[in-house]
DNA sequence: TTTTACTTGATACTCAGTAACAGGTATTCT
DNA sequence: AGAATACCTGTTACTGAGTATCAAGTAAAA
């Protein structure tokens, strides 16, 4: 499992110049399963601080075009980046109290998403699907949930 | 279709004060179908200067709080808001060329992902689930779009 | 009528980036 | 090897989308 080895080799032959900082923020990110830039540039700089927010920003936006980072916005806290080269398509599953995330794969649905665009004249290129509930420890823990979702769902909870 | 009555209607049940501003500010939001917090900050102002982007936000959120408007990040453009009272559950189809959304529903999936969210232990609250694609005139439109890919996805365009 | 609770606008701040630009480092060309 | 070019980096400043604080105003309850 030498992700990192891999990746670098990728952007090789995609003549993109790995540098110092630009490796040493790839070994911080293949590092975390999910990360928000800001952790992201924490964690860099704790290890090098003369690397600027702004390269770890720009590294960023370089691997997402590249098509090796994906970012996902989910609707609680920051939008997540996540090293997605040499993994399988998947879809996310969020625990709304304690922000556990889960990644599993459902690839019976692609063709019904690839249906539904068509349906719209539609050529499908991508999609996100994300599921949002309470992982079974927190359905223990009754009370407030840290994450609010619209009155009417928390009531169902709390029944 | 009296939308705005019957929202009144719910914020007052739920003991919600209904403001002057309050009430402009959901005139003016039930009047588009999506839109962006900044959007209808100027909307808003633009009838009357004197509401504050403070309480266009506070209403925001109010609202979303309340269960009648929703929030969705979308992966181009900044977040849309929707006001979701009286319509049904839905999800979504954007162009990433010109930007357009299609809503649609498709109710079959969700037994679907009331199951996955089960495989895993969760009680599944709630999700969202959208497509990216293009749109039929942006199929016919080459060259760069407007909201870039990563690389492979436009290479598969183009092609 | 007075107390209390809710709303509002002003100001300042945060978080997640983007833009512009000058200086530095590689690559490539000759 | 040296010059020209392209690519990278850090600094500073900015934007967009909000959140936090607080004082003043307004409405509701006691």
């Amino acid at each position: 499992m030498n992700r990192l080895i891999s990746v670098t080799q990728v952007l090789k032959e995609k003549g993109i110049r790995l540098t110092s900082e630009r490796q040493l923020i790839l070994r911080r990110a293949v590092n975390h399963l999910h990360f928000s830039a800001e952790e992201l540039v924490k964690d860099v700089r704790r290890i090098d601080a003369s690397v600027s927010r702004m390269t770890v920003f720009r590294t960023l936006t370089l691997l997402q075009d590249a098509g090796l980072v994906e970012k996902h916005d989910f609707r609680y806290g920051p939008p997540y980046y996540e090293v997605t080269y040499g993994k399988a398509h998947h879809d996310h599953l969020m625990c709304m109290r304690c922000g556990e995330i889960i990644e599993f794969q459902e690839p019976r649905w692609e063709p019904m998403q690839e249906q539904a665009a068509k349906r719209y004249g539609y050529t499908l290129l991508s999609h996100t699907h994300k599921l949002y509930g309470l992982c079974g420890s927190c359905q223990k823990q009754h009370g407030t949930p840290i994450r609010k979702e619209p009155e009417l769902h928390v009531e169902e909870i709390v029944a």
